[in-house]
DNA sequence: CTGTATCCTAGGGGATACTG
DNA sequence: CAGTATCCCCTAGGATACAG
């Protein structure tokens, strides 16, 4: 059979790419990278003190894997990688600048809400 | 200042709002009441065929929540039910459709990259 | 500096059955 | 029609330690 696939693919675009940019730190990747363009390991993890290292990793391959990111490695001592967003990441901003619209509209709701 | 997302998550919007729209189903509902403006539980579940009744009435029991969909019951004989989105979660409409361009784009490149 | 390797747990989310 | 009630599995994701 067909399975899962089927429906929500055709009438839901949504669910196409759910799976891509879910979770709890892809997006917040993307956007960093977005607004420092390169960045190495240890500069993502500063900006997200909350997030450890052995996660930040798999985030990063996943994302890599999807091809949303690239990874430049420098074989130097020490070493050095710096990861940046691709061509299709980079189509990624509007979303996260839509979202964050929407995040202060929300933001404001909710403070509205409680007089 | 008051917009440097760098120190901790918690000055990120994105990180402060992605726990509501988190998962996999939120936004998938959410676009489906976009498109429909109003749709009764069963018509919702009809749009998803892979969400278990349990699920869903969990999702929008969420989401409406977080303030992004009305409940209308109507105490009828069989019992009516209706949702839509409010005001805050139509406001979130331009999400998803940068979300929905990018979503083709991003299927446009990977069919461009197999070849 | 840039990661691995383990371990562990909360909860997201599926399957199935039942109800007012 | 519009849900509840259970059960249960799996993986996301945190903590900690170690390595090249």
């Amino acid at each position: 059979m067909k399975n899962d696939y089927t429906d929500n693919i055709e009438s839901c675009p949504i669910a196409k790419v759910q799976k891509v940019i879910r979770g709890k730190w892809p997006m917040v990747i993307i956007y960093h990278l977005s607004e420092s363009h390169v960045l190495r390991f240890s500069e993502l993890k500063r900006k997200m003190p909350q997030i450890t290292e052995a996660n930040l990793t798999k985030e990063l391959r996943t994302l890599e894997a999807y091809g949303l990111i690239h990874r430049e490695v420098y074989r130097e001592v020490p070493p050095r990688v710096e990861y940046s967003l691709t061509a299709i990441g980079t189509k990624f901003i509007p979303v996260l600048e839509a979202l964050e619209t929407w995040a202060l509209e929300y933001e404001a709701a909710q403070i509205e809400s409680q007089s």
